[in-house]
DNA sequence: ACAAATTAGTGGCATATGCCTATATTATCA
DNA sequence: TGATAATATAGGCATATGCCACTAATTTGT
């Protein structure tokens, strides 16, 4: 950091910030991490407020919901369908293991994997939680519109998919 | 990705999750909640990737720059200003002051509050930070669609926004 | 067949996020 | 003014998320 930029008007301020910046200041709002992390932030909670009574958190219901559609996935496939790294999945599991709501398993055919199944209070449980979330999903369409959340949700999952990873990864920045 | 080999109904199968479940299972991706987490995840991995070599995450990144816009906020009014809990902005600003890129301080006006503000080394982190953040848009909007992506942004932002949380909780379930 | 590369998962470490409770400070009101 | 309510934050606990390094098992190259 070198010495300060000598605009003419700079007087005695606070310890920082006061002056300015060394790089133009971009309009609000602009960044899409943010903008995605802001709203999800909002809706995990709105949705968890709602879900509270059951005992699942919304990430926990998800990976619930996803081991039912995938039957007994192992760990790997769990986690790209989540879109969520091994070893956070690894985590995530382990107080869904600790309250028997999921039970992981070697696989005989390809020992270094691991399968993860619903046990019967997982299914009780999952079962439990619809109405709650189906009450979590009205809201959200009733104050957001359903259409639009519609829209939202395949924006999102061009977003979330490794094509997008892809690209982003191949977009070559400025030449 | 082996298919399972599941023989049919009467087969031998994991200790649950065979069967028909007490539910009727929704069509995937219906979950808002869901798809912005899994979208969040990608792109935060995304950003977090090219914001490496200046050592901040998104995160990170997105509280420096607030502090910045804000001058010299109150943990309330930052932590409302980020749609984040205050005790999880106060946690996330600990690795900061120890690194020596934020100050709490207290307030003379209001000794319950505490005001944050950028050192000068956390400005120049921040101006360091600039150029990755800006790849990292450019590859976004290249990859998404620059129009696509304000969309989104703008949507975003009214879903993140306290309106939303306040239809949402209005929004009532039995008509 | 056997060493090398690949793949699957674990464990350690660090940050991120939120709830509940306690504490300190300020504002209110009888 | 003194009790009380409201506000701002801190701390403890738990989950969420991701990187890295390590181990174990499978696949591959020769």
């Amino acid at each position: 950091m070198q010495a300060k930029k000598n605009t003419g008007k700079t007087g005695k301020r606070p310890p920082s910030a006061g002056g300015e910046l060394a790089f133009t200041m971009p309009p609000p709002n602009l960044c899409n991490g943010t903008a995605l992390r802001k709203a999800t932030r909002r809706v995990s909670q709105l949705y968890d407020a709602i879900l509270a009574p059951c005992g699942l958190r919304s990430t926990q219901r998800s990976i619930l919901m996803q081991i039912a559609r995938q039957k007994s996935p192992t760990m790997g496939d769990l986690a790209a369908a989540m879109v969520l790294d091994r070893s956070a999945l690894a985590h995530n599991l382990k107080p869904l293991e600790r309250d028997g709501l999921v039970a992981v398993v070697a696989d005989v055919e390809d020992k270094r994997s691991r399968l993860v199944t619903l046990t019967k209070r997982g299914e009780a449980k999952l079962a439990e939680s619809m109405s709650l979330w189906r009450d979590a999903q009205a809201r959200f369409e009733k104050a957001f519109g359903a259409e639009k959340a519609e829209a939202l949700r395949r924006t999102l999952s061009v977003v979330a998919s490794e094509d997008f990873a892809e690209a982003f990864a191949k977009a070559a920045r400025k030449s």
